[in-house]
DNA sequence: TGTACATCAGTGAACGCGCGTTCACTGATGTAC
DNA sequence: TGTACATCAGTGAACGCGCGTTCACTGATGTAC
């Protein structure tokens, strides 16, 4: 082999998939290499230890989903007609890479609490979202995007363990509403 | 040391404190052992296993939160005033004991999938709850659950990472509100 | 264009330690008589 | 009540393996002349 680096991108696609199914904690060197069709010592070429590679992986694909749903709820169009717009990019995200958007759900509660500290992107998204609909005191902004989150992301993770089986389009549209009547925004169309 | 078992309550509480704050799969037997003060083996007196430990101890606390709450959600009152109850009483049960509270929030997402596979208890507590308010299609019941677990969740997941510096009586109340909102049941007193 | 050299992604095998688990033991408490 | 024995929670030390990491190496590609 030479200098191109034919293998990284296999061994980020590997690792993100068991880390998404298995869990970071459960997940092994071995198993990322083997997936990967490579030697263990191959991952250490590109990140100086695993968790260093699992925590730049987090970054980038949080990144990934975050900028196209911050530029949705900026544009300049009616607040709630940006939410219903970030909702479906949200469960189009999920369904349309669900290993990835898994590995973020998933990986988020396997770092120590003090790395994730104020890290997680869409949520400040969400609340300058909220401050500006609301015009609220700060600390409810806050509250409002925690339930926001919570409200949108649990059925997802009630989708992983297969308690609701289809993500259609009537689902997507039934969590926008639900969400709307939370922050009490207007939905007509 | 004769037959009372002085150790074992000892050993599961200073297990839950150490999973709840540094995670499962981060807290090794010794750390639980030291804690407890006691040595190594003392825990395999009392289970097979670290995994079968975890496991138990996660059952029975899912339990202890979710009886009393099953039946705040099944007193002969209107729906909005249960609702609003079972609200303050998952709240008030995370400020009372917070380690047992976050212990069940954080090792949720530490078990291999498939042990979990329809475990959630209060999840199904909460669908029941709402196929009685709505008569839905019952679809509808198992999503609106997803969403209103997430939305009273993920505040307190919020207030563990700081976000959210308070859980006043203000903060509780908001999030009735809201959920009622969500679940379209009147608030009114 | 051809040759000599530098680079460095990936190999293959080993290392060593942190971890869950085991086990022969101790001695305090419970029980039978 | 006192004595002999059984029980078993907890000890202390060791074990061994699974894991993350290391390292001398190879050989394909890039570069200088």
């Amino acid at each position: 082999m030479g200098r191109p680096n034919l293998k990284k991108e296999v061994i980020e696609e590997a690792a993100i998939r068991l880390f998404a199914t298995k869990g970071l904690a459960r997940t092994v060197i071995r198993d990322i290499a083997r997936e990967a069709g490579v030697t263990e010592g191959a991952l250490y070429k590109h990140y100086p230890s695993k968790d260093a590679m699992a925590w730049t992986l987090f970054q980038r694909e949080i990144d990934r989903f975050t900028e196209p749903f911050a530029e949705l709820l900026a544009e300049e169009i009616p607040a709630a007609q940006r939410l219903v717009k970030a909702i479906h990019y949200t469960y189009g995200y999920y369904q349309q890479s669900p290993t990835r958007f898994t590995f973020i759900l998933l990986t988020q509660h396997g770092f120590p609490e003090e790395d994730l500290e104020a890290q997680t992107n869409p949520n400040d998204v969400i609340i300058r979202f909220i401050e500006e609909l609301h015009g609220d005191k700060p600390g409810d902004a806050v509250l409002m995007a925690a339930m926001v989150m919570g409200a949108v992301m649990q059925p997802l993770v009630m989708h992983r363990y297969g308690r609701i089986p289809l993500l259609t389009e009537a689902v997507v549209a039934e969590v926008s509403r639900a969400v709307c009547r939370l922050l009490e925004v207007d939905d007509a169309l």
